[in-house]
DNA sequence: CTCCGGGATC
DNA sequence: GATCCCGGAG
């Protein structure tokens, strides 16, 4: 378990690591086996080094801005770069201070989420925002407890806000830094188990304190993370480029396709839904569904959980939508979410007028309204994005389609 | 098509 | 332990 940053010559293991002297700090010419913590400081020397000539340049490694790089790292929870990098920029235009954030309207807040998910995120920002601004005269706080103390700020984002925007000598763990650390240590706990969490945790809180009096905190947190984003992948590692790569255990036993160990996921279980696309000239119903379930507070096209047209008329007039005309199925979607995958039925009808919404509907809805299905200010899930183009697509691409 | 990865909350 | 989304890889 324990690595061998420094094979003596001759040792008998089979794939003794061997520096590549060229490519790292040199240091002196025959050092001695170094103590626990000069290895954790070699550690930090060498992936902040590695960081600074590799990492991508993303727009909130621009800013020292607190707000912004909170914004990103609740963008970035449960969600990849590439993905998050349009909407932190429009969000940013949109709202580019605390201030702005916690005045505006949750259905402009969630219109700027649209399609990002966990729809969630944006509904607690916008209130810790508010928090924010009531409570620290809109300045984020600097300690990671008073961090965590926000709404929607959790061990992670407590630590990557308070080493990133402020400097401090705190740990944080997310996917790709556990990856990056049962890696080199060796750690095969489960990294979702209890003991797991916390031998991570521990062993990130060691390295950024080894780390700080030469690397800044921030930069040795974003490098661990960087690793695991570009080289230290789930699959495949990058071996090669690893600049640890004589400080890696995982790489000395040969494991490094073994760690990290994660316990498998429950399989999830199909949910057969119907979407009613109901148009009346060129405006759709909508409904919106309350805060706090799935797709909190989002616009769809009303959806119910059934498996024939039949069964959803009821299941429709039952949440407050009656549609008075013929459902024609004209296409099906399929949508995955963590817990379920949902199988759903697009059917459409075409009314002569639209009809006059109840100001109240039945759960999971609250309200109704006849909008344009292009329409940008209020919060659209994908789903209901894809359910409006199977709607819309031409019929015989829908009668192609399968499940 | 299937599989997989990525945090917070209650 | 259950709830919450989406996109990319294969």
């Amino acid at each position: 378990m324990s690595a061998a940053p420094r094979s003596p010559a001759g040792a008998g293991q089979k794939r003794a690591p061997r520096r590549r002297a060229a490519e790292q700090d040199p240091g002196p010419a025959l050092p001695p086996a170094p103590d626990a913590g000069e290895r954790d400081r070699e550690i930090a020397a060498a992936l902040a080094a590695w960081f600074d000539r590799a990492a991508r340049d993303l727009p909130w490694r621009r800013t020292r801005d607190p707000y912004a790089i909170w914004l990103s790292e609740v963008m970035l929870q449960q969600t990849r770069v590439d993905t998050v990098i349009p909407y932190y920029e429009r969000f940013l235009a949109r709202y580019p201070t605390v201030f702005a954030l916690a005045a505006a309207e949750i259905d402009d807040v969630l219109s700027l989420w649209s399609g990002l998910g966990y729809y969630r995120r944006a509904r607690v920002l916008h209130l810790a925002a508010r928090e924010v601004t009531a409570r620290h005269d809109g300045a984020l706080p600097r300690d990671v407890d008073a961090l965590r103390a926000l709404p929607g700020v959790g061990a992670y984002t407590a630590g990557a806000i308070a080493s990133i925007a402020y400097e401090q000598p705190v740990p944080l763990v997310d996917g790709n830094v556990a990856r990056v650390l049962s890696r080199i240590e060796g750690i095969d706990d489960d990294i979702r188990s209890a003991a797991g969490t916390r031998k991570l945790w521990s062993t990130a809180e060691r390295l950024v304190r080894a780390a700080a009096g030469s690397v800044q905190p921030g930069r040795f947190n974003q490098a661990l993370m960087e690793l695991g984003a570009t080289v230290c992948t789930p699959r495949n590692p990058r071996c090669e480029a690893c600049p640890v790569l004589g400080s890696c255990a995982a790489r000395a036993l040969g494991r490094e396709a073994e760690l990290p160990v994660i316990s498998p996921k429950r399989d999830v279980p199909a949910v057969a839904m119907v979407a009613a696309v109901v148009r009346s000239g060129d405006r759709v119903l909508f409904v919106r569904r309350a805060d706090g379930g799935l797709f909190g507070g989002l616009w769809e096209p009303p959806m119910v959980e059934a498996k024939a047209l039949a069964d959803a008329r009821a299941l429709l007039e039952q949440a407050g939508v009656e549609p008075d005309a013929p459902l024609r199925e004209v296409g099906r979607v399929r949508h995955i979410l963590t817990h379920r995958r949902l199988d759903v039925t697009v059917a459409r009808a075409e009314v002569a007028a639209p009809w006059r919404c109840r100001a109240k509907l039945a759960a999971p809805y609250e309200k109704a309204a006849w909008l344009d299905p292009g329409v940008l200010d209020i919060g659209v899930s994908k789903l209901a994005r894809k359910v409006l183009s199977a709607a819309s697509a031409p019929p015989a691409a829908a009668a192609r389609r399968r499940r």
